[in-house]
DNA sequence: AGCAATTATATTGTGTACAATTTAATTTAT
DNA sequence: ATAAATTAAATTGTACACAATATAATTGCT
């Protein structure tokens, strides 16, 4: 082994064995990749009750803020871009929760506005987050740790 | 507000502000998810120079460990189904780095085993995890922790 | 004013995830 | 032994993510 390969093995030995293999089991991004997948399968059931994916969900709670912003600033929050949007977006609207309009002022910008069945359908999602802490079953002071560092990760990775 | 919306307010203000409001700033899942977006975003630079996907890097993280191991085995480890590895299996295979061979006891089963060229490009692999890392920015006890929680909301939320 | 550069969104194509279903092989129960 | 039940993969269809490119509108420059 080289003097670098040993480096490696002894500064990052959750990622690898004695031997320096590369070891699923020991690897922080499988499991955080796999707890995001975990995440959403278990949103699912919830939000099959209000006709609603992950994505969608979260884009819902961004209009319920913010209603009338535009595709970029959406995409801003959201960490995703138009590729990803504008079939999403497109797919809320055909369900009757939102409106895409064009900006008066520009014409390149798309205004998201929540139509009446959208902004109704806040009330039936405030139940969410409340059964998901439970899922859970971690307490309160762990899932704050777990969110700071996945906020810290986020702005330092990109 | 009712009484059980106020507890859901003092119990959950991860996800919710004083007046019980849905904010995305304060939800602890979406952080994981966009982490993890944000990781497989990360990956792909290093994972370009060996021509594959961050699914298809654990898939053969498993092999480099477990050669000759079924589907159903390998979607244990990996938290995945058959719709998600047989094509992805049958890329890797395209690409000459496994053969999807039929079990002599078991027509039914597929073992997955690696080529010479599979086995090749664990060595290409190995600088990966110290990379990511450093990519990261942040002390190992928090990495440790991280993959923790992550570890145990995948055991309890399923 | 007029043209180049920039910006906002949309489109195209690839590769996951996963529910639901299908197919084929094996095991179980009678 | 054989029909029913179970199991392992594969298939089908929907919905993300995202790179790369295209389109159209706006801004900046001279």
């Amino acid at each position: 082994m080289t003097d670098k390969q040993a480096h490696v093995t002894h500064q990052a030995d959750v990622t690898t064995n004695e031997s320096g293999e590369l070891l699923l089991e020991n690897q922080v991004c499988f499991s955080l990749y796999s707890a995001a997948n975990a995440i959403i399968r278990a949103y699912r059931p919830l939000l099959d009750a209000i006709d609603l994916t992950y994505p969608q969900y979260l884009t819902m709670m961004v209009l319920w803020a913010n209603d009338g912003i535009n595709v970029k600033d959406m995409g801003a929050k959201l960490h995703l871009d138009s590729g990803t949007l504008t079939p999403l977006l497109k797919r809320l609207e055909t369900k009757g929760l939102l409106d895409r309009k064009r900006a008066l002022t520009d014409e390149r910008v798309r205004e998201i506005w929540l139509t009446e069945a959208g902004k109704a359908l806040k009330d039936k999602a405030k139940t969410i987050p409340y059964t998901m802490f439970c899922k859970s079953e971690l307490p309160f002071e762990e899932l704050a740790a777990l969110k700071s560092t996945c906020d810290k990760l986020l702005n330092t990775i990109n």
